[in-house]
DNA sequence: AACTATTTGCCATAAATTTTCACCTACTAA
DNA sequence: TTAGTAGGTGAAAATTTATGGCAAATAGTT
């Protein structure tokens, strides 16, 4: 989705919104961690670095935002606090967790979207999107 | 799992836990509502009904405990608090949530079963529960 | 019926997120 | 370029969700 600086303008230009040195700077550490599941006080943190006046709810109210306009999506482990990362078109993936070393990676596939699409017809629901976690144990906690 | 209450008794029996009446009505509930997703809140504020006296910690704890047993599992929406519902070996089913009323239905499936054999091979993890939730527009809805 | 380890209720606390509000700033139109 | 204005921000308070401590109560045993 926004995977610019370039993109972000013209996308909140598109809805009305502004862009501000905050949003370019939390978009930024969100294109520095790719891959990264960062919680609101993760990248809070980070951004801190960069410019030390922002406000924590200030980077709530950025990602809530850049999940309305489909820049981030939300992510929810079994945590008490959401996650974030950005959402790509191309790279669309979900999750491994492992249950020993809580590592969490990523994995592509094809067969579900193929599923997805007889599940639309089966039982009368268009799906848009899925959500999908594989708990178990990854290569070195077997 | 616990399908009543006399299995409630020898799950908490055998796991040296008691069976305490806070316990009984809580499960009470959970199988009174089976196919409901309630939040601790919503199981603590039916509890009420027939329990005045019971402790909003105590939902929580019994909750905790109950998932600990494999009586029941948790899940996450995208919401800021946690569900909760019966786990059941034989009625393994996923979820499907309406993006426009909100209304979560579920399905069950086998062709997932199978998705995840090979993907354990694929990325050497050893897969032991999936959680699985498509987004979409329900019959109502489209 | 008495014993004892659990369990509970109440209250305080923690943690995550949202709201409030006065001030500030990015865009627009003149 | 320069106001004017709608939208955005920071700081702190408020909410919401969940957990922890402790004295009193209780289930299951002796």
């Amino acid at each position: 989705m926004a995977n610019s600086l370039k993109d972000l303008k013209s996308i909140l230009a598109e809805n009305n919104y502004k862009l501000t040195s905050q949003r370019k700077v939390i978009l930024g550490v969100l294109l520095e961690n790719k891959g990264e599941h960062l919680s609101a006080e993760e990248i809070y943190s980070i951004v801190k670095q960069e410019d030390p006046g922002i406000g924590l709810a200030t980077v709530y109210r950025t990602l809530e935002l850049f999940c309305e306009l489909g820049i981030t999506q939300q992510l929810t482990f079994d945590e008490t606090c959401r996650r974030y990362e950005l959402e790509s078109e191309e790279d669309h993936h979900h999750h491994l967790l492992c249950v020993k070393c809580s590592k969490v990676m990523e994995f592509n596939d094809q067969i579900l979207e193929d599923f997805e699409k007889d599940l639309g017809k089966k039982y009368n629901f268009k799906v848009t999107e899925h959500k999908i976690k594989f708990y178990g144990y990854c290569e070195e906690c077997q």
